[in-house]
RNA sequence: GCCCUCGUGGCGGAACUGGUUUACGCAGCGGACUUAAAAUCCGCGGCUCGAAAGAGCUUGUGGGUUCGAAUCCCACCGAGGGCACCA
């Protein structure tokens, strides 16, 4: 018999624990496995706070249930101490790193002794221990040795107070995550881990993770950010500055004749502009206002190539910036325009005949005259700067070998393609199309870019490019560089170029921050589906480091363009239109259930007709809304469709109800569809004339930017098409890939810091990177006086001679080590799996045990690691798996994440506010049990609390109580219990079991507080007695063993039987039922569990009060729901 | 801006699948024990009106569905967290 006294059972207890290892998990046994894993701490100078107790008493807790439910539970515990904060805090003491990271060590390891913990000490392991590390820098060689450890020189995020480089992962709101301060770009040499070809796979993994909580897994795919699309070029164009002539303005409504360059077309022999391609041609380059003539040449029957020529240079305008296309004989009349000195800016033969000999054998006299004559190539090729030759390779009329000899003696490829037709003299010849457009981006400098530079975007949008009407560049893009001598503004452009490099990340993301953007002149991009020349802008809204560092800017449809469009006066063309979806909505129900569905819509006045599905047979019912009845619908809906059934809009086949729920957003679409088609309609309907009408159109500004999906508009044959599957055949149209791009970085894994695991490879001058040996490892950290950053981007490693130099591994010869460390997170990326084996020489771990162990079942830890912590080691899980040296693929089965604890002022804990609750005061004052209680009974786990001193008495008072009765009578009486505690206590039993199985460790704390008052109040004996300190064991486990002990118990309370509940006795045998009149409580009545209905009503009836509000009363409806409610409903009149 | 979570007494919070809102604890009030205090125990506690019986109102606000809503649906307001020009 004993006060409570906690400080005198705390330090008994603890040892004796510790003694007789209760707490120790045993490798090989009987029992089934769980593996609770607690994120380890990082021993700092402060100490631990109040942040790691909530994690760890919940593991705690969940460990100690765990093991009195028979499972070999291991509840291991370790130090995470390499890193920056104890390489601060040892600088700013003047005590070496390692020194002062042992005293924290020590220091922390007494704080988690103190809270009772049932850690297993046995498997204590620490990342600065070499013999720990040594694996991490095993781990790094396998992941050098796969390609997935790189070297390259990058623009990394760098932190000026820290001085070191960052991963993206480190920075929180373009601040370093550890200090605050905000970050800078710098250019370095790193290493790398290559994350990112794990991309899909952690998000595949994430799917095969049902019991990680929600937000968690899509916090994680956010930051993966998958997305898919296209990548599609836009080829270049290039606007010869000396032509004179004005350049088009930016892609909106052009005056004929103002275009550069200008065709010169000449047909064949029994050709004309009306037959074969040629109007096609004309029309399709006239619709990107380019000039083109066409003459109709002399006696195309049998022609004569001079006097063709002479004919042209007659009729025709010829100047440098003429492209001359011949078809056939036409190129022929061509190459005779050159050799009488026309000059030209390029010449395009099609199919021309150079030999004068036919694969058909026939004869065409005048042909193979005129090209017995010869041709003046060195007249020929100083009167054009460009050649280009398009054969097609089913012609039977002209051979290939023609084409061949031409591009021998012009010193240019022959492009050979299978035209529309043989000999490209089909209707429409898109490959003649495509080498014109070409050869209009001809360059004035040869060599500063070759045929078919192009701008690659990427576009999760393809169905929209018909409304691309410009393309923009990030301000890093390296084309800029390339183009130079073409842009005629660049100086303009370089200091725009220049100011966006001087701008960190948050000031170019800044909030509300205006779109800005300076336009290349001189060059044009051509956009692959209209053909259209459109400008080019460089913006640092477009990022170089997402996709391809360049987009196709569609305003219409894409906020961030139309914004910038509107500030430019840039083109905006709607390309996709809304769909009409009210027209009809076709339903789908199961036939049971379906007739009161029927007769509800009847009653609304709803139309509708039957069908039934010529697939699977089920009924269908088709549906007329006026846009008043939407909301009637869906709550019908809601209400009648039970499972397999659902709503879908025809012609858009929006799946908008799954099994019973409506589709989240199908009111709010509906509204918003509603309106905007109505404006819409019109415009679709006339489809010749939508561009014009929309253009001008002064209500469309508000109209167009709809980023949804619709059907197109303004896009020649795609019109009308769904835009989800436009999506694909236009990226075949314009020849684009499918690409899946990620957001998700590479991970920068070097730090210019000595504190942490040395990165093991050799510099070699003659072998280049060479990997540390195996044997070799660990690469131990040499032990030094001056470890202070250098802040030049060089690790202070590098200073120390003795260590840097080294002999090559491979070659012997004389080599340097890599002076860079590890991230702080490398150490807990695998820090799990050594726990279950953690003093293994030859392995990481031993397979067998890993095989045991793995996974970890549950795991406890803080929101704040999602993306960091969390998100690596399921890389380097997944990586491990994929060498085969672990056995699974994910390594956490359960993710338990925890709210933080706030003081008491609701701010955040910190020195400097002065409102830090230290957990060793709490020890002190109430106990160790008492502090542990009362964090939990603060709040839901996995919410945010705050702390409050004026609470925790409450929970000092329950032990007080339980240390009461069972002193002064359990003790004493041994009482029989009455049904009332009985019933209590095995609904207490099921309650605690049941809390602690799903984390709400508030609420199990209020179970045991009634049971205790229950106990207080009611006779009782030692059977009741024991089940309430065996309840109380996993969060009082002082308190629980000593009065165990009290008891007469020898062994542990920790290490017995789990009580289990009976249902039997916690049935009660009345129940109290509420009674209402019209859905409001009037009173209650005691009642059977096994009353029926009618006994219910009358029961009820009798009662005064209800009998008073049914006096006089229809009563319409009577509904009884046993051991829940009563109601009488009465009628309205 | 987008995504997620949340909003219940004086306070922390409870409420299963829609079924008596406020369990448990803190604070408060009344009482017992005591010379007294502390400790402990018992009882009372949403708001308004009423002596009471009872009535009306009440889960951020406004609507809706339902016999019945803190819980489901819609809109709005507010708090916290994540992402942030990701094409």
């Amino acid at each position: 018999m004993s006060k409570y006294d906690p400080k005198k059972i705390e330090s008994k207890w603890q040892k004796f624990w510790q003694q007789k290892k209760v707490y120790i998990a045993k490798d090989k046994t009987k029992n089934n496995k769980k593996y609770v894993l607690i994120e380890f701490p990082y021993p700092s100078g402060e100490g631990l706070h109040m942040g790691h107790l909530r994690p760890y008493v919940a593991g705690d807790v969940y460990s100690r249930f765990q093991r009195m439910k028979g499972f070999e539970t291991m509840f291991p515990i370790g130090w995470d101490a390499f890193g920056l904060p104890a390489e601060n805090f040892a600088i700013k003491k003047g005590v070496h790193p390692s020194i002062s990271t042992k005293q924290n060590i020590k220091n922390a390891k007494r704080q988690v002794q103190s809270w009772g913990m049932s850690f297993d000490w046995s498997r204590e392991i620490n990342t600065t221990d070499p013999e720990y590390y040594k694996w991490t820098q095993w781990i790094f060689l396998q992941f050098f040795k796969a390609g997935l450890a790189y070297e390259a020189t990058g623009l990394i995020n760098w932190c000026p107070q820290d001085k070191t480089g960052l991963a993206n992962e480190e920075v929180i709101d373009g601040k370093c995550e550890r200090c605050g301060t905000p970050v800078e770009k710098k250019e370095l040499r790193q290493w790398y881990l290559q994350i990112t070809a794990y991309a899909e796979k952690l998000l595949e993994g994430l799917k095969k993770l049902p019991e990680w909580p929600s937000q968690v897994k899509l916090q994680q795919e956010n930051w993966i950010g998958k997305s898919e699309g296209a990548e599609i070029e836009f080829l270049l164009s290039v606007i010869p500055a000396q032509a004179g002539i004005q350049d088009s303005d930016s892609g909106s409504r052009v005056k004929p004749g103002m275009t550069n360059p200008n065709f010169l077309i000449l047909h064949g022999r029994n050709g004309s502009p009306s037959s074969h391609l040629f109007p096609w041609l004309k029309f399709e380059l006239e619709k990107l206002r380019h000039r083109v003539q066409m003459p109709s040449l002399p006696n195309s029957s049998e022609p004569n190539d001079e006097e063709q020529a002479q004919f042209v240079i007659n009729n025709c305008n010829i100047n440098e910036n003429t492209v001359i296309v011949g078809h056939s004989f036409g190129g022929v009349v061509a190459l005779r325009l050159l050799e009488r000195g026309m000059k030209a800016k390029g010449v395009v033969l099609l199919c021309t005949p150079f030999s004068g000999k036919f694969l058909d054998e026939k004869v065409r006299a005048s042909v193979t005259t005129a090209c017995k004559k010869g041709f003046d190539f060195e007249k020929i090729k100083r009167n054009a700067q460009r050649f280009t030759l398009l054969y097609d390779s089913r012609d039977y009329v002209v051979p290939m070998s023609d084409g061949e000899a031409f591009a021998r003696k012009l010193g240019v490829n022959l492009n050979r393609v299978n035209g529309s037709e043989p000999h490209m003299s089909g209707k429409e010849e898109p490959a003649v199309l495509e080498t014109l457009l070409r050869a209009t981006s001809l360059p004035t400098s040869p060599q500063a870019w070759g045929e078919g530079q192009a701008i690659k975007v990427f576009t999760t949008r393809p169905d929209t490019i018909f409304g691309a009407t410009y393309v923009v560049l990030a301000p890093e893009h390296p084309l800029l560089q390339n183009f130079k001598s073409q842009i005629t503004n660049i100086k303009e452009i370089e200091k725009y170029v220049e100011e966006a490099k001087r701008k960190t990340d948050i000031q170019r993301s800044a909030l509300e921050k205006e779109k800005t953007g300076v336009e290349l002149k001189g060059v044009k991009a051509i956009n692959p589906a209209t053909r259209e020349k459109i400008p080019i802008w460089v913006a640092d809204y477009v990022l170089m480091g997402y996709g391809t560092g360049a987009i196709m800017a569609v305003p219409a449809h894409d906020e961030r363009d139309f914004e910038f469009a509107i500030k430019y006066g840039l083109l905006i063309r709607p390309v996709i239109a809304p769909r009409n979806i009210w027209k009809a909505i076709v339903v789908t129900v199961t036939l049971e259930g379906s007739d009161e569905f029927k007769k509800q819509l009847q009653n609304k006045g709803i139309n509708f007709t039957l069908a039934a599905s010529p697939t699977n047979g089920r009924e269908h019912i088709r549906v007329e809304l006026k846009k008043d009845q939407i909301n009637e619908f869906v709550n019908l809906v809601q209400k009648h469709i039970k499972d397999n059934a659902w709503v879908e809009i025809i012609g858009n086949e929006n799946i908008l109800v799954m099994k019973n729920k409506v589709h989240k957003n199908f009111l709010e679409r509906a509204e918003e569809w509603f309106k905007k088609f109505t404006e819409w309609e019109p415009l679709i309907r006339s489809k010749k004339s939508v561009w014009d009408m929309l253009a001008h159109n002064p209500h469309y500004k508000g109209l167009i930017c709809y980023s949804g999906d619709g059907a197109l508009i303004n896009s020649s044959k795609f019109n009308g098409m769904d835009s989800e599957k436009a999506k694909w055949e236009i990226i075949e149209l314009v020849n684009g890939i499918k690409k899946i791009q990620y957001k998700l970085r590479d991970w920068v894994f070097s730090r210019q810091r000595y504190w942490g695991e040395p990165i093991p490879i050799i510099h070699c001058p003659s072998c280049g990177t060479v990997p540390v040996p195996e044997k070799d490892l660990p690469v131990k950290l040499p032990n030094v006086k001056k470890y202070e950053p250098t802040g030049t981007g060089e690790s202070p490693l590098a200073a120390i001679d003795k260590w840097v130099s080294v002999k090559c591994p491979n070659c012997g010869g004389q080599a340097k080590r890599e002076t860079n460390t590890m991230p702080q997170w490398a150490g807990s990326s695998w820090y799990y799996l050594r726990y279950t084996d953690p003093d293994n020489k030859i392995k990481l771990a031993d397979g067998k045990l890993l095989k045991h162990w793995l996974p970890v079942d549950i795991y406890f830890g803080g929101m704040e690691h999602t993306t960091l912590h969390l998100l690596y080691s399921r890389f380097w899980n997944l990586f491990l798996y994929d060498q085969g040296i672990v056995p699974v693929a994910e390594p956490y089965t359960k993710r338990v994440p925890h709210g933080i604890i706030l003081a008491e002022d609701g701010e955040k804990m910190s020195k400097s506010r002065g409102n830090v609750v230290n957990p060793d005061e709490i020890v002190k004052l109430y106990g160790a049990d008492t502090l542990r209680m009362y964090e939990l009974f603060l709040g839901p786990h996995d919410q945010t609390v705050s702390w409050n001193s004026r609470g925790i008495i409450g929970v000092r008072r329950l032990l007080e109580k339980v240390y009461r009765i069972s002193n002064f009578k359990f003790q004493i009486s041994k009482e029989i219990p009455n049904s009332k505690l009985q019933t209590i206590l095995h609904k207490t039993i099921k309650k605690v079991t049941e809390d602690i199985e799903n984390y709400r460790f508030n609420t199990a704390v209020s179970a045991l507080m009634i049971l205790a008052n229950e106990l207080d109040n009611s006779p009782a004996g030692n059977v009741e007695a024991e089940i309430l300190l065996k309840l109380l064991a996993p969060f009082a486990p002082h308190v629980a063993e000593e009065l165990w002990s009290e008891l007469g118990h020898k062994t542990s309370v920790h290490l017995e039987p789990w009580p289990e509940y009976d249902p039997a006795f916690m049935k009660d045998e009345f129940v109290k039922i509420a009674v209402q009149v019209n859905g409001r409580v009037r009173g209650t009545v005691q009642l059977d569990i096994n009353a029926t209905e009618a006994d219910a009503r009358k029961t009820s009836e009798g009662d005064p009060v209800i009998a008073k509000h049914l006096a006089g009363k229809k009563i319409g409806k009577f509904i009884y729901v046993p051991g829940r409610i009563i109601n009488f409903v009465i009628n309205a009149d």
